[in-house]
DNA sequence: TTGAAAGCGCTACCAG
DNA sequence: CTGGTAGCGCTTTCAA
């Protein structure tokens, strides 16, 4: 037995509550104009009738739609994460979101276009994507996790450079000067975090020590670069890995082979996923605040309808390092191979 | 400098070419009403105007929303490929998707509640979830992956008994019995393909030899089942692993620990995603076909909008076999240990 | 503080 | 085959 679909409205509230669906309206947007009473009145019933506007009929009545379209290509928990924000901050501001996904055969622009029908109010684009976002000057865009040279688009991220400066001056606390990385590839963001781990060597003086290991995004890739590390002649006594996931395969696999995390090798991920704490080896790994990205790109979306022409310039959040067990001391037995 | 955003609305094409607006609409909804020459002129000047339709408005309009809803919760390789086969289905029938993620802070309750403000004509839900879909029977539901006992909830997945049973017997006919299991955790899923490999292997009268190793859905959990195994006492001479990823990490230690991929040890994964064909071993997979398990999931939900009290059964898609080159004739060698 | 009325952009139904 | 005319459920002036 289906039940009945009985989509309450406005109205059906208006009558059960006596007043017009103009000042039921203002009350569930919450906005002035209704008396104390007349709120309690109102949002008794409503509720009680389980009443749930239409978003539909609200984007399309108002002036702004307050609808917000979120692009995405993949989805592993940072993105998990980003959105848990977005949505956060969506609620907080009585606005939808309504996600588009980059698939193998949907490229960024299909995936826009199709959100652009909603008639947006602005649009999140959770990276990596290109490097200059369509649609640019048209509606609201902010971008996280990579810089866009648009002005017209926001971006929002987190350092890389002070998170692989933490990263550096954390091992060269240990004693160690003999530190790599393992690259994310070469996508945009794998790209500047390699970029910014060069720049860290250099300024603590390293730079006769740096050494990046392709790598890649995911676990195979960490477990392809521990095994060529393993093959080097000399060993860095330290690794910075592209990410948490690509950490946690080399550290499994260094010690599969014997090798001691950190005794013999020290590690450090990105991203402090649920992953770095639990790992065997628990993690040291750079911090990036997923739901803090999240909230500024939301706000800057807010901040670009209703002023439109602002400059703003890209926002940076610090990162923090985490310190767990995966990194330690430099062994000087190490040093004599 | 921001371009005027000048959204064309239906009565400008209409103005455009003359006609009503009633029939400018016939036309873009190809509907019938109109003739080919009116349909050829409005076309051409929708086009040359850059019309797209107001989604708001024409599902506001509409009986039928003609919006589909679809709830996910982790987006791999695999999840991207469903839903490029539902953003396929849904152009074709001129549906809009929204996407809705179930994040870690927001569950499969808030996800569907917040895509049903749009009054949607349907839904469809992306494996893992629940077992029981909330909202059954308030609208036309379709889950793709798992088995739901719920009669108002349409299913659709691929047959994991002819999975494993062709697996398993590839792996009999090239002289293995000893044959393990590296499962995918405890989720649904998981726990399904356990279950079928175990009425497989008693189907071929391997019962004695069955085996389940304790895995999980990520390369670090392959890595870890595969250290296992090494460890064991009499190895299995076949692995069959819970999906592709799990399988390549499996792959690659064993390769790494000195044992050749097929000749000591034989492994199938599942999926045929595309690191199974990119992988240094080529993997032998069990391939399901996402784009046809979306577009039977669409076409189900549109079966039920036309008709909700008809009763289909779940929808069983058969899965094949992709034989490469990381399953091998059983060595004779190896059983002497 | 409240209510009446006019749309938002579209579809649907009805005459011509 | 075509064009007028009502709304869909909501927001938004503008009066009362």
């Amino acid at each position: 037995m289906t039940k009945k679909k009985t989509p309450v409205t406005l109205e059906d509230v208006a009558a059960a509550t006596g007043f017009s669906r103009a000042l039921v309206s203002i009350v569930m947007r919450n906005a002035p104009g209704a008396s104390d009473k007349t709120r309690e009145l109102v949002m008794a019933k409503a509720k009680e009738l389980g009443y749930r506007p239409d978003i539909r009929a609200r984007a399309l009545a108002s002036t702004d739609s307050r609808i917000i379209g979120v692009v995405f290509g993949v989805a592993g928990s940072f993105h998990l994460k980003l959105l848990d924000g977005l949505y956060t901050a969506a609620d907080k501001h009585r606005y939808s979101l309504v996600l588009s996904a980059v698939t193998p055969a949907r490229n960024e622009t299909k995936a826009v276009s199709g959100l652009l029908d909603f008639r947006l109010a602005g649009l999140i684009m959770l990276g990596p994507a290109k490097a200059k976002p369509i649609f640019a000057g048209h509606l609201p865009i902010a971008v996280v996790g990579w810089q866009v040279s648009e002005p017209a688009v926001d971006s929002i991220q987190t350092s890389y450079d002070s998170g692989m400066q933490l990263a550096v001056r954390h091992l060269v606390d240990l004693g160690h000067t003999s530190i790599a990385h393992i690259d994310g590839g070469s996508g945009l963001i794998a790209t500047a975090r390699t970029n910014s781990y060069k720049k860290a060597m250099s300024a603590s003086g390293l730079e006769d020590y740096i050494q990046v290991i392709s790598g890649g995004e995911d676990s195979i890739d960490g477990q392809k670069a521990a095994d060529y590390v393993l093959q080097l002649a000399i060993r860095p006594t330290a690794i910075i890995a592209y990410n948490d996931d690509v950490a946690i395969a080399a550290s499994t696999h260094f010690a599969y082979a014997g090798l001691s995390v950190p005794n013999d090798i020290s590690l450090i991920g990105w991203d402090d996923s649920d992953a770095a704490a639990l790992s065997e080896i628990p993690l040291t790994s750079v911090r990036q605040e997923p739901e803090q990205l999240a909230k500024l790109a939301f706000e800057r979306i807010l901040a670009r309808i209703e002023n439109p022409e602002q400059d703003f310039g890209p926002a940076v959040l610090e990162p923090t390092l985490v310190i767990r067990r995966s990194t330690g001391k430099l062994q000087n037995n190490l040093r004599i191979i």
